[in-house]
DNA sequence: GAATTTTACTAAACAGTGTTTAGTAAAATT
DNA sequence: AATTTTACTAAACACTGTTTAGTAAAATTC
């Protein structure tokens, strides 16, 4: 029945048309201030279509969070060319700022909204694509001790501590809470640059961690 | 003429009203969660009053904002007993944490809320009391520089760092993206333990800055 | 081929939101 | 006593996420 095929593959579009112009609203205006009809509208049918392909608006921006997840995952995984690890390590923070700037509504899908995990620990799912980046992270430090780095420091203390120093960057980035104390008291005009510096310090004050 | 004075005072009373109705609601269920129209069912007055006494719900946040600033600095200021700078920085950074922890709804409207923000930004005003706090920040690391700590770093920069780190490891808990990672992999069954353990580790980090 | 069932979709409603408008009693002023 | 100001609200407006009931068209069954 070749029919029946064509239809299942007309229903996965539209699943993935809804996504796509979800995740375009989202990115363009917020969660907060996407409405479903703007979706509906966006695709072109009825809002009540919508529910029946998602359950509600959390299961889109659960949708999204995986998507948003193997984004970032695949960011660090191409790093994996680089051999040594503190140098891994340092390439593994500068991919996930730049993701972070390149796609700041995706990061606070991932890692500022309380909804998308709340939908996971609904559903008994574990968080594998959560679980999955921490533990690229927490490898590479313990890579790093291998070769002389962090002696004495937990790894996966420090890996919580490290993951904080990042995501705390670019939170306050995002939100602009960083702008508003970086005006006059830094010289930098770009925040972005601000960001880069500030990453760069941090860096040094790992690099010292040798001994 | 004591009567408009009265009538003054009673009008400043219930402006207060709104802000401590709106900040038990806020923290109990949260800012989105939160309507006018249950603000104005808790004091009794109808949801049209609320405009009244302030221009919109951000207003409302705004007047929260600096309540909460207020809060903040002031478990700042107690710690200008300790005298080393290092011992001080380290008692700051157990208070950031602590006042996270104990005002979850509170530090979110302080740090990650875009709201307040921008009203602050659209009202030409600076922003006075999270500049404050940087500013202690600040004076505490250069101070600690002082007595031979953090060498060659840039106190700026390694003050945007430092915070971001707090505000990371914080912010990472209130979401509850900290517990999902931390289950099964750190043996702490006390989510705050954890973040206490955390801190600790990268007061350590800290601490060999000293050469 | 006709009758029935299933599919894919939607119009309209429900209960909620922030906010504005028009209007009303009571108090203060003239 | 008449007028104006004050403090307040009922009701509406334009939204929101979501549900219900219903409808054409397609697929299936007889």
């Amino acid at each position: 029945m070749g029919v029946t095929e064509r239809k299942e593959r007309h229903k996965e579009d539209l699943k993935k048309d809804i996504l796509t112009a979800a995740k375009e609203l989202f990115t363009q205006k917020g969660y907060e201030s996407t409405s479903i009809r703007a979706i509906a509208e966006k695709i072109e049918y009825s809002p009540a279509t919508i529910y029946l392909y998602y359950k509600d608006k959390n299961e889109i921006v659960h949708a999204l969070h995986q998507d948003g997840f193997r984004l970032l995952v695949s960011h660090f995984e191409v790093l994996n060319t680089v051999s040594n690890p503190f140098e891994r390590l340092k390439a593994m923070g500068r991919a996930y700022i730049h993701f972070a700037m390149q796609n700041p509504d995706i990061y606070q899908l991932l890692f500022v909204m309380k909804e998308p995990l709340e939908h996971v620990a609904n559903c008994f799912e574990d968080w594998h694509e959560g679980d999955r980046a921490f533990d690229i992270l927490l490898k590479t430090v313990s890579e790093c001790q291998g070769i002389g780095y962090f002696k004495g420091l937990d790894a996966t203390m420090l890996s919580f501590s490290i993951w904080s120093t990042m995501h705390g960057m670019c939170t306050l980035r995002i939100t602009g809470h960083l702008g508003h104390v970086a005006i006059a008291r830094a010289n930098q005009l770009d925040l972005d640059h601000l960001i880069g510096a500030a990453y760069e310090t941090y860096v040094a004050t790992l690099e010292n961690l040798t001994t």
